[in-house]
DNA sequence: CTGAAAGCGCTTACAG
DNA sequence: CTGAAAGCGCTTACAG
């Protein structure tokens, strides 16, 4: 029904070999050939069958991507980013959504992928010393996103210091109660940017000399609906917070919602940072830690080709990108403070 | 270097057919050979090179999405809802993103992912005639998102009546001057969903005897840059509008934002209402008309297994989805407004 | 510059 | 219930 190979060279008058020769650009074929296979191959409108060609080959031409939850805007971000970069270079990305841990075990444990991409990279995803070492001799080239590591390449920012410059922005303004939502309640997995995140929020409290409550720190699952019912618990504490750092700007959306319909002002009661840089973060008038978002993906994707095209195994290069705060509307000085202690911020 | 079917048939002492019977589940299997088959696949962790067996089946076990932008929060939706799905009866999903004319063109003309996927959804592109009877051709099963047709199953909206809510909505509080932000400005692939809420859009402001003033239309590019700069158009316009039904929830969003900015209020001076019911919608307090929209890609993704698995030439389904309108705070009866002209929306 | 042929790793009638 | 063998549609040394 639907044209190979062999119908092409036949009408070509020439041999299969020239056929694939002459598909794929190769040098070698006289130009006239070429013409004639090239005007065969589209009267035909003959394509490749891709797996027939990349099981003769050993080349997918196809790159994985392996997401915690496809949804969520910052992996949308970075597979875009990626898919850009890859798709220009002609791979296709078959994409490995892992919500669930048992997904998430299945896909890194039987590592099921193996055959069918030519590289893969990992998102954000921690990875126990055993699933490292098995990734690593698979011999596929893994570029990973969000996880630092010694044994493949990696983009990932630096969490640590980005926390702390947001809490920082909130002690400098006064405050002295300062609530954090953080990520997942207790992943067993331990994604390690919210843990990263929340080392920075209690250095920066425990430098200003200020006392870190353990009632102030409440989970927000990285979702608006989790910030949302966060806010409403550190609303609910004995002297509540009046500035929060939420670990996404998905759940400071959702928290600037709680103070609000509970008939607080943003920010002369409660004083809000995000984290991200969300698409709408500027919408809203989010004080946030931008974080570039779809370059991660971009050159997550820059380094895998590196790695399939020269298999240099120079130690694995890892990039950190930056990240700055953003003020915006959202954060300000705690009302009442004594001027004195009020640091200025830029 | 990594195992194939061979090995795991000398290991276990049968034929490679055998190996291949035992490991599908195929019936006319020994228990006990089946038994020794597995532990040799486990022992060598082997798992199928699936090039191999779609060439050797005929099957690729894999579907293709067609999509316009896939970083649109709708795009994403409709993606995570239709993946669900079919990574639940074992397909893999191949993403075809077609942000360029020309990518588009190029795609849905030389339909070169037909030797690659068993099926394919097309999210709200517009097929010219000619294109859906290539498409018709390829005998691959196709379903369609957001675009109606005779010829493939699709799952859509009524965009006409969700549009003519939302306007109406805005006429029954009282608003005489109603502003549109629509889609592209002059997209010449002509998306049906904008053109179809404008004409829904006119056809209330007649009925209701209101003048519909050109200035009034202005596009906004489906983003939340395009929705701001449009409104700001808007503000400047002679007698501009008092309320604004804006085609997107990302649009209404940056229009909000220009509202605001220019010191008015929302929506005590200007009111929106938008279109989706994006998930950020609820938190930022927008009235909008609510679609289904990751349902939208799991029922089409349910069309598709249909197709692919009983081809059953009955004539395509068409499953339009209810939408509906969700009031919340960012539309308001008009400022002034004679009490009488005011009708209950509620 | 071109072709004949082996081979990629599976699946599937066909025999038995 | 099991195996030998053909075949899926390509690519790639190897000859010439």
């Amino acid at each position: 029904m639907t044209a190979s190979i062999g119908d092409v060279a036949a009408r070509a008058g020439v041999s299969v070999a020239t056929v694939s020769r002459a598909l794929r650009g190769l040098p070698n074929v006289a130009p006239s050939t070429r013409a004639r296979v090239l005007a065969a191959a589209s009267d035909l409108q003959y394509v490749v069958d891709p797996h027939a060609s990349r099981l003769a080959a050993g080349k997918t031409r196809t790159m994985g991507m392996i997401v915690p939850l496809f949804t969520q805007w910052f992996f949308t971000q970075v597979v875009s980013g990626a898919e850009a970069v890859l798709a220009a270079s002609g791979y296709d990305v078959l994409l490995y959504n892992v919500g669930s841990p048992t997904s998430r075990e299945r896909v890194l444990t039987d590592l099921s992928f193996r055959k069918r991409v030519d590289g893969v990279i990992v998102i954000d995803l921690p990875l126990t010393e055993e699933q490292e070492r098995r990734l690593e001799r698979l011999d596929l080239p893994v570029v990973l996103v969000g996880i630092p590591s010694v044994r493949f390449p990696n983009v990932t920012i630096d969490n640590l210091m980005a926390a702390r410059t947001a809490t920082r922005h909130l002690v400098n303004l006064g405050h002295e109660h300062i609530g954090l939502i953080s990520g997942m309640p207790d992943d067993p997995l331990r994604f390690r940017a919210p843990l990263e995140r929340r080392t920075g929020y209690r250095q920066v409290l425990m430098e200003a000399g200020l006392e870190v409550r353990d009632e102030l720190d409440v989970p927000g699952n990285f979702s608006m609906r989790g910030g949302a019912e966060a806010m409403a618990q550190l609303l609910g504490v004995e002297h509540p917070p009046s500035a929060v750092f939420a670990e996404s700007d998905e759940m400071a959306i959702g928290a600037l919602k709680t103070v609000r319909d509970a008939g607080l002002r943003v920010p002369d009661d409660v004083s809000i940072v995000g984290f991200d840089d969300h698409e709408v973060a500027e919408y809203v008038g989010l004080t946030t830690v931008s974080q570039p978002v779809s370059d991660q993906g971009e050159v997550a994707a820059g380094l895998l080709l590196d790695r399939v095209q020269a298999d240099q195994e120079a130690s694995p290069p890892s990039v950190v990108l930056p990240t700055k705060l953003v003020v915006r509307t959202t954060t300000g000085p705690r009302r009442g403070a004594r001027s004195g202690q009020l640091t200025r911020f830029g």
